[in-house]
RNA sequence: GCGCCGGUAGCUCAGGGGACAGAGCGGCGGACUUCUAAUCCGCGGGUCGGAGGUUCGAAUCCUCCCCGGCGCACCA
């Protein structure tokens, strides 16, 4: 596990107790509540445990002092040499600084986007591809071993309805009932042959523009090929003449029909199970499907899919996010494939940049509905954070381009400026950042995380001279680290770290 | 009706038991003979949807209510 210079001085405290930045900075360096949250095990006071605590913390190096402050508050105030110690360990560290939290690392699957063939990718999928793809890169960093998924839903009424739409549109007809039309179905009429392969390869290359790399690509038509030898592994009835998987059994507020009466062809459902079994099969040891808010009632058929084949339903991990609503000129607009009436990935991107669309579609929780206005999305991408965040990168890798060859080196500090102090607290919350986005499955912590670096970067910038300066080599080792950890925050969403802007 | 997710500054949203609630955008006013001004500094702006409850302490947890989004198929 790599080092976190903040949980290792916490860990000398004792194992309860947890440092805070606090807001204000009279309130210390560091802070812990560890006091409170103790004295009603301890039956101790929550000041006179704060005494303790405080005895204990001014025994150790580097720490200046420590106050009780409020009902039972420890606040450290930290000597120098700590914050020089933190910037080694952060530099040591290098690119794996703040990963490794992962205990144990397992092999995951994320299952992502996985939307139908019957068209390209639309801004809805795409934020399913951001974040799902940010939550496995952080989950990689944290040191599992991922593998990123797209499942085709190439069997169902959809691909006939889609197929028959662009036929339609070579003999030059109308589409069918249900049909798809919009530019792209007219495009694909241009060319002969069957035009899923070739939606397919626009997909996945709209993704791959995107970021978001698939290691893998699974078909419905052929997953369901494992269904007629996992059904005598489940509880099944028959009634009304169709086959029903019990899945109330399992958590499921209804059953749910494995195979159609009138023509014996397999529902969904069927491919779900026999797809849980594949993932399991292939070794993961948790399978992560990433679904929009709309697939909500998925969660306890897929559980209960993967409990009935005698998996532990805890590996399987629905993550949801809230839809996507467009807005044009403040009228809002629903999306359909069907109708035409959609923004795809690929308009998004050209329109507001790469950089701005990830960041875009990943700064927002999952849990918060998106509106996304066609007409104001390319003037209010210029004011993404984004660039701020990039700016400070390309700043420092200015500085350095000027000084190529010189040395850095931390112990060359001597008395540390505020400003340097702060950044350098910044960067020591990384690791805590990291790993806590990784276990919450909220990726969004990063980006609010990334401005506060470039915050700090850009205030000490203002403030001190690193090149020519008397503390030249101490400040190359924080632009160092600084940028070190602002290009993998920016890795950890999908944003690139420019040397330039 | 049942279930899931929201309701925090003018707007878009962070925060999700701790010390006076944060950011970006928008508004107003300042700062470049300097390693990139895509920057920095300052000012203004809030009944954290409402009501109860738990707690030393609630935007945060619990209950109820109001408003909005999304589900509740032999479609996927």
């Amino acid at each position: 596990m790599a080092a976190d210079p903040v949980s290792a001085l916490a860990a000398q405290l004792g194992p309860e107790v947890v440092l805070e930045r606090p807001s204000e900075s009279e309130h210390g360096d560091y802070a812990t509540n560890a006091a409170l949250r103790l004295a009603g095990v301890r039956r101790m006071a929550p000041r006179e445990l704060a005494a303790e605590l405080a005895a204990a913390a001014e025994a150790l190096p580097h720490v200046a002092r420590a106050e009780i402050a409020g009902p039972g508050f420890v606040n450290l105030f930290l000597e120098d040499g700590w914050f020089v110690e933190a910037l080694g360990t952060i530099l040591a560290d290098g690119d794996a600084y703040g990963g490794g939290s992962a205990q144990p690392a397992q092999r995951i699957q994320v299952e992502m986007v996985s939307a139908n063939p019957t068209g390209p990718i639309t801004v809805a999928s795409a934020r399913n591809g951001a974040y799902g793809d940010s939550v496995a890169r952080l989950l990689e960093h944290a040191g599992h071993d991922v593998e990123r998924e797209y499942y085709y839903n190439d069997s169902g009424a959809q691909m006939d309805r889609f197929r028959a739409s662009v036929e339609a549109a070579r003999r030059g007809d109308e589409p069918p009932a249900d049909g798809y039309q919009g530019a792209y179905i007219a495009e694909l009429a241009q060319v002969r042959g069957d035009p899923v392969p070739a939606m397919r390869k626009q997909i996945e290359d709209s993704l791959e523009r995107f970021r978001v790399h698939f290691d893998s690509w699974a078909n419905q038509s052929e997953i369901e090929h494992g269904v007629s030898e996992l059904l005598p592994r489940i509880d099944t009835y028959e009634a009304d003449g169709t086959l029903w998987a019990r899945t109330t059994e399992h958590g499921d507020d209804k059953d749910r029909p494995l195979i159609r009466s009138s023509d014996g062809s397999y529902l969904y459902y069927a491919a779900d199970i026999a797809y849980v079994h594949d993932k399991f099969t292939r070794g993961f040891d948790k399978a992560i499907y990433v679904l929009g808010a709309d697939h909500h009632g998925y969660v306890a058929r897929l559980k209960a899919a993967a409990a009935m084949l005698g998996y532990d339903p805890a590996r399987v991990e629905v993550l949801l996010y809230q839809l996507v609503h467009l807005t044009k000129g403040g009228e809002s607009t629903k999306m359909s494939k069907r109708r035409g009436d959609v923004v795809f990935l690929d308009e998004f991107i050209d329109e507001v940049g790469l950089d701005a669309a990830r960041w875009y579609l990943v700064n927002r929780g999952p849990d918060q509905t998106m509106e996304i206005d066609v007409d104001l999305a390319a003037e209010k991408s210029q004011k993404n954070p984004v660039y701020y965040v990039q700016y400070a990168h390309a700043r420092i890798a200015g500085i350095l381009r000027n000084v190529e060859g010189a040395r850095d080196d931390v112990s060359q500090a001597t008395a540390l400026e505020p400003l340097e102090r702060e950044l350098i607290k910044r960067l020591a919350e990384f690791p805590g950042v990291v790993a806590d986005a990784a276990a919450k499955r909220g990726p969004q912590a990063i980006p609010a995380y990334a401005i506060r670096v470039a915050d700090d970067f850009h205030r000490f910038y203002h403030e001190h001279r690193v090149l020519e300066s008397d503390q030249q080599e101490f400040r190359l080792a924080l632009c160092r680290a600084t940028q070190t950890v602002i290009a993998k925050a920016l890795d950890l969403v999908g944003v690139a770290a420019p040397h330039r802007m």
